[in-house]
DNA sequence: TTGAATTCCTAGTAAAATCATAGTAAAATA
DNA sequence: TATTTTACTATGATTTTACTAGGAATTCAA
């Protein structure tokens, strides 16, 4: 049941740049070596953000990554899922389309009750509610 | 996010024994053709959960497992736990000792929430409420 | 007392996933 | 044109997962 280290550094990367927000384009070294995170395996996870859309890039010189939207306007699930695929707890739950044993299992109940406490945080969860968690508690 | 195998199938396995409840020592490879496992991954499975004492066991003829208590008394965590060894969604969270960032990391509260939600409906699910459910469900 | 059934225990192993690293191409800027 | 930076693909090491194999120990029944 854990979150990859893909999914933790695409948080702390969003997390990052929400924090920064308004100093433009931000060199994605910059990210790395803040979050003491190697810079090349970042550069794949900020990749699938950027085709998806959550962060707007710029290349070149005084290029970089920035947020596509403020920062409360992103869930904790969406950032996670974008990189991690899905979260739920078994594959059954996926795609929707469910296993020939659907009917007669026992367990897929709990299975969901577990993936709708999950999503009731991460998908009520913003990158700014975090953000504002932390400067409440260290003010 | 996945649950693996090894907690799934301890936990068929679990509920098999509870739907058998009162018929004494059942032999693993029985579980084994009911639930479609192969038996010696079950049986690695069940040693753990021997171990714990959350099932006991009868060597030689006429032997096999049986649950120490009654189905409504084993929640689901104490299971997955026992064979998964920790829900926890970020290692940080297990064992107490907290990691050297863990003052300053934003995230922790999230996950801490996550694991929250997780711990809530496992520790307050037991396996004679997933066959009341199903039992409910299928009349 | 022998044989069958069954748990107990340890190793090994193939495949998949995870966690990166490396290198090159393309684009933008100064 | 040189430098900076993203874009993209390939590769490799390590770890985890999901089993498989085999034999020892124990128990029961014939």
């Amino acid at each position: 049941m854990r979150i990859s280290t893909k999914g933790r550094y695409a948080l702390r990367l969003m997390l990052d740049l929400a924090m920064n927000e308004g100093a433009g384009f931000i060199p994605l070294k910059a990210v790395a070596q803040r979050q003491e995170i190697s810079d090349k395996y970042l550069e794949q996870i900020i990749h699938r953000l950027s085709r998806q859309g959550l962060v707007e890039s710029a290349r070149g010189a005084q290029g970089g990554y920035r947020l596509a939207r403020k920062g409360e306007e992103y869930s904790v699930g969406e950032i996670l899922r974008t990189v991690e695929g899905s979260l739920a707890p078994v594959s059954c739950l996926d795609c929707g389309t469910p296993c020939d044993k659907f009917d007669s299992c026992l367990t897929i109940g709990l299975y969901k009750k577990i993936q709708d406490a999950i999503d009731g945080v991460v998908d009520n969860t913003s990158l700014a509610d975090i953000i504002n968690d932390y400067r409440a508690k260290h003010s």
